[in-house]
DNA sequence: AATGCACGCAACCGCTCGATA
DNA sequence: GTATCGAGCGGTTGCGTGCAT
């Protein structure tokens, strides 16, 4: 039983893409679109396999891809989207104009989170190499960004799943599937992700930078852990503390440190990254 | 010049989900 | 209810490159 692989692995070319690999990918697409990975080397011509079409397609040949050289706004944001979301990368990455999933994960390990592994967010840098990393990036901005921080207020590394609501009020009303879990949520009374719906939500507009940082991201919350029941029914308590709205009389506080009325931080006007020319997703 | 090492990135892999028959 | 497909996601791997010795 179980599924057929998505290809056969025999005589396949895997590695690096050729030139003319990439160029037969692509005049394929232009003319027939994307989907059917699974049928589309064959179709093509290619030695591949369509997931490694797919991935080649999205990741580097699609139009309006933008590489290397992520901005300062850009990191900025990619901390501030992945301590709301965790390593849910493909979200990040939509609300990042040109860039791909693979290519903010990669960031992340290689850059954002070696800093923030290092304690460089708390400490002066002292080495060449430090340096070399930090791309002159001021990280004092993150006084209170640190793995410790991601290990007491990250939502969760993984998006997962949730199949029951077992909010004190909803308890007993066991038939609230959403899920592989059982989650005692703030915000139950929506049976979606609210993280979800957060970026359902923020419209990736020109008020869209502002609207995050005017996002109401309840460091207050932070005091009410949520509770999953797994499958098994075991209880595990899990920290889910961004996923619901707070009251809007808290003071808004970014877990890294920044007050959203921080008046030092300078996050550049939103206007500064609209100009730039983007092709927003 | 040769070698070793560390790093960054592209690509691979395993898994999951929703749709469908 | 079950099997399968198509697609997508996130973790991991491995290769190419640059730098240090």
């Amino acid at each position: 039983m179980g599924r057929s692989p998505c290809c056969s692995k025999e005589g396949l070319n895997k590695g690096a893409w050729t030139a003319l690999e990439d160029k037969i990918l692509t005049e394929y697409i232009n003319t027939h679109g994307e989907g059917k990975w699974r049928h589309l080397p064959k179709r093509a011509g290619l030695k591949r396999c369509g997931k490694s079409c797919r991935l080649r397609w999205l990741n580097y040949l699609r139009p309006g891809i933008k590489r290397g050289n992520i901005t300062n706004d850009e990191e900025e944001l990619i901390i501030r989207l992945h301590n709301l979301l965790g390593n849910r990368w493909s979200l990040i990455a939509g609300r990042l104009p040109g860039r791909t999933d693979n290519e903010i994960k990669n960031y992340w390990n290689t850059n954002i989170g070696r800093k923030l592994q290092n304690g460089v967010a708390r400490s002066t840098l002292n080495t060449v190499q430090q340096d070399r990393n930090l791309k002159n990036k001021e990280w004092h901005h993150y006084p209170n960004y640190s793995p410790d921080h991601k290990v007491s207020c990250l939502v969760q590394t993984k998006a997962t799943r949730w199949t029951k609501d077992i909010t004190p009020q909803n308890e007993g009303i066991k038939n609230n599937v959403i899920g592989d879990n059982k989650i005692v949520s703030p915000s139950s009374e929506n049976n979606k992700d609210p993280v979800l719906d957060f970026m359902a939500d923020l419209e990736m507009d020109g008020n869209f930078f502002s609207e995050l940082l005017k996002m109401d991201l309840p460091e207050s919350s932070c005091h009410n852990e949520n509770k999953i029941v797994e499958d098994n029914g075991n209880p595990s308590t899990v920290d889910k503390r961004y996923l619901s709205p707070k009251s809007s009389s808290d003071t808004t506080q970014f877990p890294w440190g920044d007050s959203l009325y921080d008046t030092n931080f300078d996050f550049l006007p939103v206007t500064t990254f609209m100009e730039s020319g983007f092709d927003w997703l």
